[in-house]
DNA sequence: TAAAAGATTTGAAGCGTTTCAATAATCTAA
DNA sequence: TTAGATTATTGAAACGCTTCAAATCTTTTA
């Protein structure tokens, strides 16, 4: 293989265009401010050479990089994949890049995420927070980093946050499945720790207790959200005598969902939505395709995530005129087939 | 708002603990090169400044970063996810960081990571590459910066590339469409300029061809690989006369198959498999909980992206050593209820 | 036509690390 | 006990860029 030439300098650019090496860098960076002759011996001299800008010193000087970094609990999950393009896109429009990462929602990922963001000097952090986070976070905008909370609602008002009303949500949910006529509704989600799960819960037990003692709520707590954790959950409904199983299930997001429909078909005894009622939550797309169409809390994921960047933008480049600002959106219900009798 | 304190460097660090910079960095970097009680001082030190290693300083004094770029066609593809999270969660284990972007197959979303990987120094780059990219990819590789060609097999023996053989994945589901008795195929896919695509529909001909005059296909050219894309098409074969509809589709990829489902379903005429069977690609995890389960090729996302991280890896760190490897992983044919009669 | 004003260009300083030759401290063996 | 070997520590010199006061050209203006 070939050795590999080291990379020209501004140093290098300079010497061949016959300039200064402060030249170079204005025409980099302030072109209005030189010649158009010369700007373009400089531009000659770079296409030349192949000189391409070393990121790492530009950063060094200014102290703060153009990258911001982002950390969801699952980027597999279409929903949170959704929002983390709709944040990748509205960056890249405006300059910045986003590095991504997953958190499983384990305190230990989302600890190392942080550390090398904050090596990295990100400008700002997206992050959806499990609970124990905050002393990082706070301790890193301590550091004159940026942080916005997304997809839960921040804790204090000493940061921006990007929401969906999540109690609305499950209210909305369970609402719903009484209105067609179910009465024993089960809670499939979990691990209940996690606030967006414990809030779609509380909103489903007040929609339940509003409508009366007539309706009851079950909590069946799910290892993970994931389709794999609907599939046991729906196994362990599918095996109960027929009495003891609920006549409608919320899942706490539309993989769990997917599972328990699985589940359900594989053992071709329980039918949605004749003997079981199914709703889930995010209205991710594939929601739509599933063996019976999922009714589903849909959230505006790529909105989530454009406006999150937008907030963390506006603190960076305006830190002084800048009041934190906890935008909640209201989720929206979809009905399809899961639950139409 | 607290005004930002600024970072604590190396200097403060190695002032407070009443040692050299010199030594700080060793025990950052070389610890056991530094006596144990002066480490104890020095930590406590950090401990006590809240002092984060500044990762610019380090990469430039390095000429290179511990980070690495990857570009796939789409990441909101379940399949090209499974892959970025097999690379990320891969690299991680061996201390890099993965800067993801979407080309959206777009040559100039491409260039533009291109350029932004290459001002950051990336140590490595993982791309999909669109057609037009190979001199941005040669350009690259001069500088040093070494590069893995994923889910696609590379042109020249310069360069290591990680993909699975769509040729055999192109027939063996055309195989398997003759062999439950369909004859009039139909391929659905595109843009066809797309290699994966291409490569998958000349496995489909050389199915029909082996198999005589008494099967034919179809090409049908979709605009896009996704599930609207599909519903699209699914919408303009349903319109067609019964006589005029293929038997069979072979769709590219899964979310295009779903599309067609959803077409099919919402049109409420078309029965599948029993009028049309259907073949999807890439066996995402949706693809078995599709209204009717979708038959598929399988591809090992995960182990994608994991081998294309040793490899780039492994060329980083033995430059002089490194054979190019072209690494083809065989598709394995999954049968669900699309295609069984 | 000369001085003042404005527009360009220059180059040294410094950002926070790592590296490495030089120096200092400590240990080993005779 | 001491020379010689070994182990720790030091601090100056980059890395490649941006910044900014100073220097040098060009225009304008009187």
């Amino acid at each position: 293989m070939a050795t590999a030439k080291p990379r020209p300098s501004i140093q290098d650019v300079a010497r061949l265009a016959g300039v200064s090496l402060g030249t170079v860098s204005n025409v980099l960076n302030n072109p209005n401010m030189v010649k158009p002759a010369t700007a373009e011996k400089v531009s000659r001299a770079i296409e030349q050479l192949g000189f391409v800008r070393n990121d790492a010193a530009r950063q060094l000087k200014a102290g703060k990089s153009q990258t911001l970094g982002m950390i969801v609990f699952d980027a597999g999950n279409p929903f949170f994949a959704e929002m983390a393009r709709g944040a990748e896109d509205h960056s890249a429009e405006r300059g910045y890049s986003v590095l991504l990462g997953n958190s499983d929602n384990k305190y230990d990922r989302e600890k190392k995420y942080l550390q090398l963001f904050d090596e990295q000097r990100v400008a700002g952090v997206l992050v959806s927070p499990t609970n124990d986070i905050y002393d990082q976070i706070t301790e890193l905008r301590s550091h004159g980093t940026q942080t916005v909370v997304i997809d839960r609602k921040a804790d204090s008002d000493r940061c921006c946050s990007v929401s969906v009303d999540d109690f609305a949500g499950g209210k909305t949910a369970v609402e719903h499945l009484l209105s067609i006529g179910r009465r024993k509704i089960a809670f499939v989600g979990g691990p209940i720790t996690i606030q967006q799960v414990a809030d779609r819960l509380a909103g489903a037990m007040a929609a339940v207790n509003e409508f009366g003692p007539a309706a009851t709520l079950s909590v069946i707590e799910s290892s993970a959200q994931t389709v794999i954790a609907g599939r046991n959950v729906g196994q362990v409904i599918a095996q109960r005598a027929a009495a003891d199983r609920p006549d409608a299930i919320f899942a706490a997001n539309d993989l769990l969902a997917m599972g328990i429909v699985q589940a359900f078909m594989f053992n071709n005894e329980i039918a949605i939505p004749q003997d079981v009622a199914l709703i889930g939550y995010d209205d991710i797309d594939f929601a739509e395709a599933a063996v019976v169409p999922l009714s589903s809390i849909r959230q505006p994921a790529r909105l989530i995530g454009e406006t999150a960047i937008e907030l963390v933008l506006s603190e960076i480049n305006e830190p002084q005129g800048h009041v934190h600002q906890q935008v909640t959106y209201q989720p929206e219900l979809v009905v399809r087939a899961s639950t139409r009798v």
